[in-house]
DNA sequence: AAATAACATGAATGAAATTCATAATAAACA
DNA sequence: TGTTTATTATGAATTTCATTCATGTTATTT
């Protein structure tokens, strides 16, 4: 036989009551149960766990290390099993986030400050620059939530929307695009386009303005960060498609202006993905509104999802 | 159902070999039931415990927070597991002795320093001057082990022999006793009789010398300790019964003289008390022989039990 | 896309803990 | 010291629980 942790229990209810029979009555078993399970546990050991012709009942030395590792351990098992409770109830855990668009940052740090004030029990961490396909490390755990603008339909992965944003064109100032205030595709063939280092596909001006209309740019180059875009934007090395919020800033400080792509401007969404599991998770949804309603009082061209 | 052991042995091998298989394997167990026990846990604690979707498997962070319990527990459990073992098998335990016999530091100090040598795990602990019956107090497993010149047939204890040693009379320098080298009962009929403060039939002289003979002595009064005793013989305050041993120090150093009870002198026999159960506890009869040894090589007027 | 490796599941089995009834023992009391 | 009372021990029957077996399902590899 193992020595398991009911067999403490009963060692600490018994040097608590004195007595077989009340030590018995509190761990809601018989009084028989209890004396055949000290006496497997004594066969085991080869050991007597208490003297017998006294009573009250007196642990033998064998019986008060039993006991020292009771004490030690049951105050263990106490706390994780209500970290476990905490867990389940969703009021504990881990949120471990992932982006890929960089100019994120501007509305996700002020996000996760909000939602450490009412979750302050939920681990936060936060990846970028995700090299991999970050939606199988989501479903292995290693991430809890992915921020994408690219929903696609995997099996245990759901798609939150969090707000929809205006694409926008960086432009140098007085570039010929500004007096028209908006471009359409086939106006980028003679340009060069600025985007992040990413795959083509996830890139919101190709899926969803260029390829559709069949259009390439002349040339296109990466930058890592907005500001190396507007940097680069700044000194005629080309024009960078950006969300109108990442923009907004340079804009007021004259150093690029920005046009619209197409009539009326493009429009992404920009998405939380988790798991479907989560989607019962209590502090996930609570996260995402915290996301959405920051964002929305935070950032210059988003709306909410229609 | 419970948190048990066994399920933080399991949290700990799925964790290494990240397969149940392997896992199930290392815990000599089926693939199904390592399975099942994760499940339960599962409903129980209503919260996944890995992500089921990746290989390797991946731990949630409920289980985690359970592999981190484990960590914590599984150590302690397989230390107290090896005390178990040590006390089983006799090279750990406790040896609470008690002394009635304040005289009896002389020899017992260097016996318990010579037993923890040889017996380093063993707990040792000395009380003397007993108040009330150690008899029960060892059946109860407060003490285990009493020195006593006074076996008594107690069930489910054992008098194990120790050494004979010889009763004298501690006289003032000078007294009238010496010429004659011995005194019969008779004798003290006129005398003040010094003892420990015990009960009268725990005393060697009483219950061997004067009471068989009917005699009790003038006068009588109690001293705590032997060098008091001494004192107040050299003072001529009485007389006094003491081991031969303990009077040798101070027939040396020409405080008080000493003289035979009872042509031959009278010998009592000093013994060890321990429970019956204890006979076969290495530790218990090797400081009997420890104790022995010692005394007869150290003590004047001892020699070994006939 | 097929093959392989790994995990999940349900029913059957088996082991182990619990209960019931009662015997044995210690403590209290007279 | 015996008698009563309270408590623990024991054996057999029972129930509960964990495990296995056989097989289905799901992921990974080729």
């Amino acid at each position: 036989m193992y020595l398991e942790i009911r067999h403490l229990r009963s060692i600490q209810a018994i040097n608590t009551h004195k007595k077989l029979s009340a030590a018995a009555d509190a761990l809601c078993v018989t009084q028989s149960a209890l004396s055949h399970q000290i006496k497997n546990l004594e066969e085991t050991f080869n050991a007597e766990l208490f003297f017998r012709k006294s009573r009250p009942l007196k642990l033998t030395p064998a019986g008060e290390s039993l006991l020292k590792l009771a004490n030690e351990i049951i105050p263990l098992v106490l706390d994780a099993e209500k970290e476990l409770k905490q867990i389940s109830l969703g009021t504990s855990g881990r949120l471990h986030i992932a982006i890929e668009c960089h100019s994120c940052f501007e509305w996700l740090i002020p996000s996760m400050d909000n939602f450490k004030i009412d979750w302050p029990e939920v681990s936060l961490d936060l990846s970028f620059g995700f090299a991999f396909d970050p939606f199988p490390a989501l479903l292995d755990g290693k991430l809890d939530l992915v921020v994408s603008s690219d929903p696609v339909d995997i099996d245990g992965i759901a798609f939150l929307p969090l707000f929809d944003f205006k694409m926008q064109l960086a432009v140098p100032l007085g570039h010929k695009f500004i007096e028209k205030g908006f471009v359409v595709p086939e106006d980028l063939e003679d340009e060069t386009l600025i985007t992040y280092p990413v795959d083509r596909e996830r890139l919101d001006i190709y899926r969803g303005f260029l390829d559709p209309a069949g259009v390439t740019p002349k040339e296109s180059r990466t930058a890592e960060m907005t500001i190396m875009m507007i940097q680069l934007v700044n000194s005629n090395c080309g024009i960078a498609s950006l969300p109108s919020w990442a923009i907004h800033e340079y804009i007021e400080r004259n150093r690029v202006a920005a046009v619209d792509l197409g009539k009326g401007g493009y429009w992404g969404t920009l998405y939380a993905a988790i798991r479907e599991k989560d989607l019962q998770t209590p502090y996930m949804n609570s996260f995402v509104d915290i996301a959405k309603n920051t964002s929305l009082g935070l950032l210059f061209g988003v709306r909410d999802k229609k």
